[in-house]
DNA sequence: TTGACAAGTAAACGACAGTTTACTACTATA
DNA sequence: TATAGTAGTAAACTGTCGTTTACTTGTCAA
């Protein structure tokens, strides 16, 4: 059962990523849902308050997502030393994948990100907020496949803050561009071949 | 001489890039070159008009900019085949380098990109002129690099798809983050890194 | 010196913003 | 069946929006 609070949240999230927030008026909110402005009232204090409510979903959902996918780091742990690093690569690019599906596909992520994009320059807490959700997403395992990378690799030598950034800008790029593509599976497609070209670089 | 009509084009101009067009309101940007908000319109017919006229701008600092730079494409000729992939390698990385400079530290383009991406969701037209600006401000010229590198990286076989994807992606991301950045000389060197990176892994 | 023009101000305009208020209908519980 | 409480409406409130109008300057050419 969908609660009206929840379809004014959501309602106004889809708003706010297309046109900013400013942009967006009680009154259009509210038509979205057959209704008038002054029942927004009876749900949330303000205008305010719905945009921030939107940003405490957000943060309740990806923890929870977090949860989900917590890495169990130990599941795997003695085999040959090519086998591991396979299999320990192969979590890493379904990691990232399923990330990028979430952040482009599912609506209300893909709103979220959207929205914080056209509000990051007013605020210095949501230009953070973005990068930590973004970087944080894909990073944060990157760094196990860069440590893994260096272990194995080696020659050793390269930076791993190149390293990181030639492997998760590609992705972050077609995250963006993927908002003017109506089939996000391309993207996928794209995101993928980056990722074996990167992984087979690093053989 | 700065005519009025300039100063309320760029103090209008940033603040669309911080705020976004609709949350601008003309008594502000009247009121950064302390005047009133009638007196825009003896400059502009009124507030769309100043958008507009910015985009025009931009129009013509572009081309003025791409005749300056326009690729000479016979100045260099007949030379041994690795000093001619050398040198056309290095003005490429040139070129991209001062791209990005432009994009971050020149005050009318910086803030145009931005203005751009806050108006991007809500406009078509205004999400082709983002990507038409950046992608081909390096792409075009890059599209050259990747032609030299499919002609004398003779395994051949890499996607040129996804070189320019290699390429260009960690200068698109370097540009975005370096907006909550002071220093933009810290992401020139991480591009030029990456430059140097990418045109290692090529050899 | 005069008169046209350019560039500003202050005030008014209607529209709409976010918010509050008074009221109505429905639902569930005692 | 009476009564609270919930969720909606319509209207009013104050303020600001973008824009127009009427008026005041200053400049400069005839």
């Amino acid at each position: 059962m969908e609660t009206t609070k929840e379809l004014i949240l959501i309602a106004a999230l889809r708003l706010f990523a297309k046109n900013g927030y400013e942009a967006v008026s009680t009154r259009q909110i509210a038509g979205q849902l057959g209704m008038t402005k002054g029942a927004l009232y009876k749900h949330y204090k303000n205008k305010r308050d719905i945009f921030d409510s939107i940003v405490s979903r957000m943060r309740e959902r990806d923890l929870e997502r977090a949860r989900e996918f917590g890495v169990p780091k130990d599941s795997l742990s003695k085999e040959t030393e090519e086998s591991y690093r396979d299999t320990a690569l192969e979590k890493i690019k379904a990691f990232s994948i399923a990330q990028f599906r979430y952040w482009t596909k599912d609506e209300f992520a893909s709103s979220f990100r959207k929205m914080l994009t056209l509000e990051q320059y007013r605020n210095q807490e949501i230009a953070d907020l973005l990068r930590q959700y973004l970087i944080s997403g894909v990073i944060t395992h990157t760094q196990d496949l860069m440590r893994e990378v260096a272990k194995l690799h080696h020659k050793g030598g390269k930076d791993p803050q190149i390293l990181a950034l030639e492997y998760f800008a590609p992705i972050y790029m077609m995250m963006n561009f993927s908002d003017g593509i109506d089939d996000k599976e391309e993207a996928v497609l794209m995101v993928e071949k980056h990722i074996n070209y990167f992984m087979e670089s690093m053989r």
